[in-house]
DNA sequence: AAGGCTCGCAACCGCTCGATT
DNA sequence: AAATCGAGCGGTTGCGAGCCT
């Protein structure tokens, strides 16, 4: 089709040029599914590995049918559809384990996930991200940082581990004893220097100028701290009166209260 | 009731590595 | 030895649900 104007046949070059791309784009996304798996989908992809097994990703999206790449189905697979992925929220047990393998590996995210059955590397990463970052965020603190490993070691896993045992107690469950548990947390002598310095630490935070954000200028105090801790001499109420707790900063309160175990801003009430 | 905000999770992306050809 | 491909990894993003004002 042509004009009388060079200039509108520009104009209708160029927007048939348009079209045309808006067309191939379309048919491209067409092609490769995005976004959101549909019920009908991950039906296929179960039938397809129950049939003939995982692996080789983009041949079995083309062989099952599915409009998807081989690394979408792969990562569908493994952590959502496989069978034996275990689903809702991390028990203290496996707070504990990742905690520890994160202080020794860092974010090697499958290497942790090998070490929980049932539970996949992006799950841990999220649980990482959006629980332990955001607390080292409200701490000032850098989530990978020495001193944030050390916070977590003296005050939440001791935590962890009171609640796991009480669990223990509770319901006559074997899921991890005690020698277990002390495999997680370094002790190489039982006595209560820890403590100590984790008072000493309590008290800078509650030193905090404005009350509502921990400022640590000195979290050398945390760092001399060897891990021997006496898990029986810091109870929850130890550290809740020794004035652990900062406006705006739950993060104990919060997970301890999750199950109803502990309430500590009940506990802090008491206090006053 | 509605709009904005926050949070958690599923999914995507880019990169690397190892096996195969 | 180099190229290609599949698989895996860690970082990042997008979206929906719930909460708050």
């Amino acid at each position: 089709m042509k004009t009388e104007n060079p200039a509108d046949d520009n104009l209708i070059n160029i927007s048939n040029n348009n079209n045309r791309i808006q067309q191939e784009d379309q048919e491209a996304a067409e092609e490769v599914r995005r976004g959101p798996w549909t019920l009908e989908e991950d039906n296929l992809l179960i039938h397809y590995v129950a049939c003939h097994g995982e692996g080789r990703w983009n041949f079995l999206a083309k062989s099952a049918g599915l409009k998807r790449n081989g690394k979408s189905c792969r990562l569908r697979w493994l952590n959502y559809l496989k069978p034996d992925i275990k689903r809702g929220n991390l028990s203290p047990q496996e707070q504990l384990l990742i905690l520890e393998l994160h202080s020794k590996w860092g974010n090697r995210w499958s290497k942790i996930a090998a070490h929980l059955p049932g539970r996949t590397d992006n799950e841990i990463k999220n649980y990482w991200r959006t629980r332990v970052q955001k607390q080292a965020r409200q701490l000032n603190m850098e989530a990978n940082s020495q001193s944030f490993i050390d916070a977590i070691r003296c005050f939440y896993m001791p935590r962890l581990v009171q609640k796991i045992e009480q669990n223990s107690i509770d319901h006559h469950t074997t899921a991890m004893n005690t020698d277990q548990v002390s495999h997680i947390i370094p002790s190489s002598n039982k006595d209560t220097s820890c403590s100590n310095t984790s008072l000493e630490f309590q008290d800078q935070l509650t030193n905090s100028k404005d009350g509502s954000s921990i400022v640590l200028d000195d979290i050398n105090s945390v760092n001399s701290c060897n891990y021997d801790m006496d898990l029986g001499s810091m109870s929850a109420s130890d550290m809740l009166f020794s004035g652990c707790h900062v406006e705006g900063n739950d993060w104990l309160a919060n997970d301890m209260a999750e199950d109803g175990m502990w309430v500590l801003d009940e506990l802090w009430q008491f206090r006053k």
